[in-house]
DNA sequence: GCCGTTGATGCACACGAGTGCAATTCACCA
DNA sequence: TGGTGAATTGCACTCGTGTGCATCAACGGC
């Protein structure tokens, strides 16, 4: 009954020669019970699993991937984990790799220029596709995983790239929603907190804003932006110092942060160091719909990323692409969504 | 110059044969080049690094680690990523594996009873070693990983496994220093909230309390424990509810919750619902310091784990482990912190 | 009773790399 | 000049698996 035939050995991985010898068949007869498709009669099949499960022999996933000359690793590049924003798109993105039957490699790509070495290194794996919730490949490095046929998906980031497709929110539109929600609100005097380091995602939303601002066109509207200078809940700290630090009539009464993290640094300066109520005196709509942005302490209204769907197309996008490499590029655009809480609210509201 | 030289056929990876051909050398010479310590002469590898710089040249790792009956994947198991406290934790061990040269397979076990799918999987790729943050192995899983020279390290999980290494932070230190921490503050009806599904961490958290408390012995110090009914934000609303919803001389003064995230929910309610201050009426005392335990709204006193420490020395074990296999479980227990911010505060204090 | 067909099985090769061993080169010293 | 040693190099084997091909048995139709 016991497993260690050659006692106390260095490694005692059980291998298809040693299934094969107890079940009395073949190695190939192994390997072919093991092979979904494979011709392999019932007979054999029901020994070969027998001599399996009591050897607890489990397949060298490597080795068959070094044969058939495609792994299912899949690499996810992220940058960092301080965003409270990459759980809500990892758990989706795990679960639908695992549903089909791939694995996920994580790689750090601390700086955003480092996507660079990350993807460089995931080469070695040989795998089968790569994600990235960041940054975004240098244009030689994207054209090698074209020429290998190993496809790249981007997550919310936009770079042109051939045969390099892209999956993102609507952040014009989000942006637009925000700018919606806080003039119907009332506000006159608008704000834009964005992140620093301009990413793509940024720049759109604000661009959204001031487009749907434009357009709804009332009197007497203003509008501001500023750059925090980080992109967690300190920069929307420092960021409403210097919105808000004015005389009262010059204040903005709706800032749109291009995140809820941002979203709450600001409304904390704003009710703590400012003493003004939101919401009440100042209107705010954050961005991507964290968990705590439904907190009591912050109500948060905010635009809704559809993190579930991102990973999906994502993977679906990546599939794809194995399976036809030559495809051309897409990019996705997913809808998001007006989440109304109490943050948007003005006091002076008709 | 061009790579492709067969034109477009299905793979276009490089091999080192590819690489041994164009330097005008020997397989062998590809592969010492590439293998620290291996007998080259300095012409030879400069000979092959410029063939394989100009053919892109990437060492399979797949490869490698067959030949080597060694791979540098190890599996990271953690369920769902719906805690704020694990992309602390995930950060610094994807950094400090890197930094040794190991790549992490993320592996979610949606249920904790997952785990040992999650484990049974891993070993198809022939892991290195397995990092769990979430759940216990089965015995006889355990006993498999142990018998494969397969090294196991849990995080914040006890389970009295032989030749299983557990890294942990001080929860029964952390629970007293939360206790001392309220009983200063001159709180005297106090509560712990637990998380619900019983973990090891909660109830040795609770423990510490009511020993401190006991040890402190203060005149006319209350004691209750109740059990959220999630473990997220919403079983803090939920278990406030419960725990405020009585005649104002019978609540609870000070509470001391099992997790940040959920002292955020209760202290929301309290101000809220029940129009307490917080601090001020009510002391509250939470677990983890995530990063949003700073926000201004709740300026949560707290008590810190070491998250970077964790990684580190679980990092540190599972590679000692990988060399020598035989070693005895080891229970490392790190020390954690009491971050007073103002939540603990209260308005009675003398 | 013979032959063609189908299905199962095993042999042998391949995947891409590391490495022991023997052969070769080269320098150096007596 | 011959011998000794170290340093390099290439051959060939190995890791654990998938799979084309040939073989073989069984079976059914004539």
């Amino acid at each position: 009954m016991t497993v260690d035939d050659t006692a106390n050995g260095p490694s005692h991985w059980v291998t298809a020669a040693d299934v094969a010898r107890r079940a009395g068949v073949s190695r190939s007869a192994v390997s072919r019970t093991f092979t979904p498709g494979a011709s392999v009669s019932q007979e054999t099949r029901e020994k070969v699993m027998a001599a399996a499960e009591a050897l607890g022999y489990r397949v060298n996933i490597l080795a068959r991937s070094m044969i058939q000359r495609q792994s299912n690793l899949v690499g996810i590049v992220v940058s960092g984990f301080a965003s409270p924003f990459l759980p809500g798109i990892l758990a989706p993105l795990v679960s639908e790799l695992d549903r089909r039957g791939l694995a996920p490699l994580l790689m750090d790509a601390r700086r955003a220029d480092n996507v660079e070495e990350s993807l460089r290194d995931l080469l070695s794996y040989r795998v089968a596709g790569a994600i990235l919730t960041s940054g975004t490949p240098p244009i030689e490095l994207a054209e090698e995983y074209s020429r290998l046929h190993v496809p790249v998906v981007m997550i919310n980031r936009i770079g042109d790239f051939e045969g390099v497709d892209t999956v993102g929110s609507d952040n014009r539109r989000g942006g637009a929603l925000a700018a919606e929600c806080l003039l119907a609100s009332g506000a006159r005097r608008l704000a834009y907190v964005n992140r620093p380091t301009g990413t793509h995602s940024g720049r759109e939303r604000g661009a959204g804003f001031c487009e749907a601002m434009a357009l709804v066109g009332a009197a007497g509207v203003s509008f501001e932006l500023i750059e925090a200078d980080r992109p967690d809940y300190e920069g929307g700290v420092t960021a409403a110092r210097r919105l808000l630090d004015r005389p009262a009539n010059l204040r903005p009464d709706g800032v749109f942060c291009s995140t809820d993290e941002l979203a709450f640094g600001l409304m904390d300066v704003a009710r703590g160091a400012f003493g003004l109520t939101v919401p009440g005196d100042l209107a705010v709509v954050g961005f991507d719909d964290i968990p705590m942005a439904r907190a009591g302490a912050y109500a948060m209204t905010t635009i809704r990323q559809d993190t579930t769907g991102l990973a999906q197309r994502a993977v679906a996008r990546l599939v794809e692409r194995m399976e036809a490499p030559s495809l051309p590029s897409r990019a996705d655009v997913l809808p998001v969504t007006l989440v109304e809480r109490r943050s948007h609210l003005l006091a002076s509201a008709g």
